[in-house]
DNA sequence: AATCATTTTTTAAACGCTCATTTAATTATT
DNA sequence: AATAATTAAATGAGCGTTTAAAAAATGATT
């Protein structure tokens, strides 16, 4: 009987409408009453299931990372070899239950927002450190050592990046194609002619 | 004679008061009066300057895109050959006098708040259209058409990423070594062989 | 040089508004 | 009847902006 209970239904409810009215009117702007509106309840009731506009956000995101972490699992599950684990990274953060306008804005407005907030910092923290590591992991089979550093950098600045414009909307989203061009980078990376200066 | 009116004296020192106190405290919680204690003076005297604290911001950023603009044109002006122009780019957003933990702080933040303000979404578009054509130019004598605008989307969502984890200081300003990675980048990508799938 | 009117610059204080949070009461559920 | 969920209204703090007055700079006239 996956009969739910009420605070786990409102839990889920106010997250989903954090991220929709904060892609609407921007992670600073919003309102907790805009954000109530949003499933037609009241602002009062945010803080009697979340104690505040803060820990509203901080859940928020981590509902994201959950989404992230679970779609990320699949991918590797089915990977066969190191080149498929290392694109599992990037199907994740593009697959199409994760690669949404609502989660790109929330998620680069709340990155730029971490360093001034110890609470979310920390998060911040911990989720780079995660992807770091499996960066550096998937990437220590394809890369020599000398390299990989930069190449990890490469691709991770990458990720970020392509999150920062498709916030900006000046990139529709577009799921397939972000994979697309993550694998023409991969490709580029791997194909990698070790050190031909100018 | 290069007797400076009051008026500009002002208008530099409140920019980079700007600059400063959103750097420390972020884009959205910085007050006027933090912006003005930067410099000992009062936050009545932004808006006699200014007009508001958005006009402010907004010409902080105009002042970075100054600054941006000419350092790019330095770079064009000794540019011997395609690739120099490519990595003129780069080296114009990576020169020490751009690449700043501040700069890159205002920079992140400004562009992520742009989407929800039609005044500032207006410099985004303007500035994300001049170095989109930028990039187009620079690419066209060094990668063939078909791969052209992938390769450009790569490279500047790279460029992106690289202020996002800046500003988010998990990565130091070292403007030297940006530079060198971005040349790295610029190398993998003009040595692109032409469709090898999988 | 000195005075004084005029303009520019600066500030302290007041204003008004928004918004997160609290409280106390109401409604729904068990 | 007791507990949980929800809300309307009150609270209070913070902030950008306005205003009116003070202070400083300017410059014309002795």
């Amino acid at each position: 009987m996956t009969r739910k209970k009420i605070r786990d239904i409102r839990h889920e409810e106010f997250i989903v409408a954090a991220l929709e009215a904060t892609h609407k009117r921007g992670f600073h702007a919003v309102t907790m009453s805009e954000i109530a509106a949003e499933i037609g309840a009241t602002a009062a009731s945010i803080n009697y299931y979340f104690g505040s506009k803060d820990q509203l956000m901080f859940e928020t995101m981590r509902h994201l990372l959950r989404i992230l972490g679970a779609t990320h699992k699949q991918y590797l599950d089915v990977a066969l070899d190191p080149k498929d684990r290392l694109r599992a990274i990037f199907d994740a953060h593009f697959d199409p239950r994760f690669f949404t306008p609502q989660h790109c804005s929330f998620w680069v407005q709340f990155w730029s927002a971490a360093p001034y907030s110890a609470h979310l910092e920390r998060l911040h923290r911990i989720n780079q450190s995660r992807v770091k590591s499996h960066f550096r992991a998937e990437l220590a089979p394809l890369v020599p050592a000398p390299f990989r550093e930069t190449m990890r950098r490469i691709l991770q600045s990458y990720l970020d990046g392509v999150w920062l414009s498709v916030a900006q909307a000046d990139r529709d989203i577009d799921p397939r194609h972000a994979r697309q061009e993550a694998r023409a980078l991969i490709e580029l990376v791997l194909s990698a002619e070790v050190g031909s200066p100018n």
